[in-house]
RNA sequence: GGCCCCUUCGUCUAUCGGUUAGGACAAAAGAUUCUCAAUCUUUAAAGAGGGGUUCGACUCCCCUAGGGGCUACCA
């Protein structure tokens, strides 16, 4: 039987980590088992519901790479994909499973609703939830009612008795009793919009899905899902509940652990190979011995049997680590490509893109491909290829343990010899400066030091004579000369 | 509170009854070095606790503790 699985979120937010997780594994293993993977707006909560979410999704998966056979944007022989274009359908299933005795009509209203929560809040009763006070209004009575224009929700019985049970691809054998599952949820709002639950249902079954992947969380609605796949009449699919993903403080993930959504990872700089080689590795491992994944290799490699069941923590810091070894891997083309956006967006680089700071910066690369652990580092490492440097202060000069004097006499120094050297040949002009700094009873470093600051603007930088092989000799002369101004 | 899931270095993980419990990130030390990085070498670091089962348990079972999740006309 062909694996069918999907990604079903509901776009009242931006796509975040725990989603992409959740899509990453249903994608792994649709790909692994020669699979479908299906994606599927869950729209059905209109208060919360903004059509900038649906476009996130789309541009998210766009730039993790993923593709889907069956969706919204491609259609596929079970659509349309988007719940809120299928609402004739779960009103009818609903009372399709009214007319078959598994569920009924609820009269009780919002006030009904709290007080019974009151009451249960102080202790009162024992039950939680709610009380099933609709449960045994007679069918003929509750369909009078509804009829002569009675608002009403629609719930699923759950049985007073006995238990249900399940399997569980991950967590084995699962047996819950069914007083333990919530009594009696809603199935269809009073509004004629149904629930997670219903939609879920329905169109799980009717698009054939035949594994649902989700998060741990949902492992409570589970036994209530399986009763109604029953109460149907329904073959259930097999259910896999993957693991959470918590923050550094052993919760949920949230955006009080740094940034969650990929839009943040994104504007930050990080490359979508990362995020994903990393994420596949939360709760999950492939083989032995290596750590670089790309997407193809995850797609052959993924195995359900691999997952964890523990909850992970998402490392802020492992994922810089694979952001770097990503950004090392890249050709100076694609990097200068890469590193563009985060360029024009600084305001620092106005026409870089055009051909001539195109080149320069691309002939940048090799400089600083080993310092980015962000793409959005570029701009600040950047700078003073293209920018006068701001002149640092005086004291910005000085090598430690010298004074301003000989600081400046460095800087003499190194303005003299500068023009002798043939800065495309930077072991050559290296040796020069070696020479140079013997003679002044100097290390390199201090000759190089004073040189560095007044060519960059920094103490720390990118390499000092491939940057001034960029600069050219006379751009380098003529900072040297307003530093060698500050300097007294 | 009730119900459920989980438990190997700080973190992500390997181990599918017999190992000096391995790797990666982070940390520390060193090498290299024009700064910063990168790279290389090395070090430190774990089976929550208690009972069983077994010739032998990280691995199987039970209890306890701890962590997490759910407990909506949200998903």
């Amino acid at each position: 039987m062909e694996v069918r699985v999907r990604y079903a979120p509901s776009p009242t937010g931006n796509q975040h980590i725990g989603g992409v997780r959740t899509a990453l594994f249903n994608y792994l293993f649709a790909r692994s088992t020669g699979g479908k993977f299906i994606l599927r707006l869950e729209d059905t909560d209109r208060s919360r519901y903004a059509e900038e979410y649906v476009g996130n999704l789309y541009d998210t998966f766009k730039w993790l790479g993923f593709y889907w056979d069956e969706g919204p944007d491609i259609g596929g022989p079970s659509g349309p994909y988007i719940q809120s274009e299928r609402f004739d359908s779960y009103r009818e299933h609903a009372k399709r499973l009214i007319a078959a005795g598994g569920a009924y009509y609820c009269f009780c209203d919002e006030d009904r609703l709290a007080k019974m929560r009151a009451a249960q809040a102080e202790g009162k009763t024992e039950e939680q939830g709610y009380d099933r006070h609709c449960r045994n209004i007679p069918a003929a009575e509750a369909a009078a009612r509804v009829a002569s224009g009675e608002k009403a929700v629609i719930r699923l019985k759950i049985p007073l008795e006995g238990s249900t049970a399940f399997h569980d691809l991950l967590l084995g054998d699962i047996e819950w009793k069914n007083e333990d599952v919530s009594p009696d949820p809603v199935l269809l709002k009073s509004d004629g919009f149904p629930t997670y639950h219903l939609a879920n249902v329905v169109d799980d079954h009717l698009m054939r899905i035949t594994h649902v992947m989700r998060a741990q969380e949902w492992l409570p609605s589970a036994p209530m899902h399986m009763i109604m796949y029953a109460a149907f009449g329904w073959e259930p699919p097999l259910l896999c509940h993957l693991p959470m993903v918590l923050g550094q403080d052993g919760h949920k993930l949230s955006k009080r652990h740094g940034a969650t959504s990929v839009n943040e990872f994104r504007k930050a700089g990080y490359l979508p190979e990362a995020l994903i080689n990393y994420v596949a590795h939360l709760g999950c491992s492939y083989e032995d011995g290596r750590d670089l994944f790309p997407l193809a290799d995850l797609e052959k490699l993924f195995r359900v049997e691999r997952i964890n069941k523990a909850p992970a923590i998402f490392d802020y810091q492992k994922l810089e680590w694979y952001n770097g070894q990503y950004i090392r891997q890249k050709s100076d083309k694609e990097l200068c490509d890469l590193v563009m956006p985060h360029l024009l967006e600084s305001g620092l680089f106005a026409g870089a893109d055009g051909p001539g700071v195109r080149t320069l910066l691309e002939a940048a690369m090799p400089l600083v491909r080993e310092r980015l652990h962000f793409l959005a580092d570029a701009p600040a490492m950047l700078g003073y290829l293209i920018q006068e440097p701001p002149t640092a202060p005086p004291g910005e000069f000085i090598p430690k343990k010298l004074d301003a004097a000989r600081a400046a006499a460095m800087l003499d120094a190194a303005a003299a010899l500068l023009p002798k050297c043939d800065l495309g040949d930077v072991p050559a002009a290296e040796i020069l400066f070696r020479s140079e700094a013997e003679r002044l009873g100097a290390k390199l470093g201090d000759l190089l030091l004073p040189l560095r600051v007044a060519v960059t603007g920094s103490r720390v930088s990118p390499p000092l004579f491939e940057s001034m092989a960029l600069l050219g000799l006379r751009r380098c002369l003529e900072r040297i000369a307003r530093a060698r101004a500050v300097l007294g």
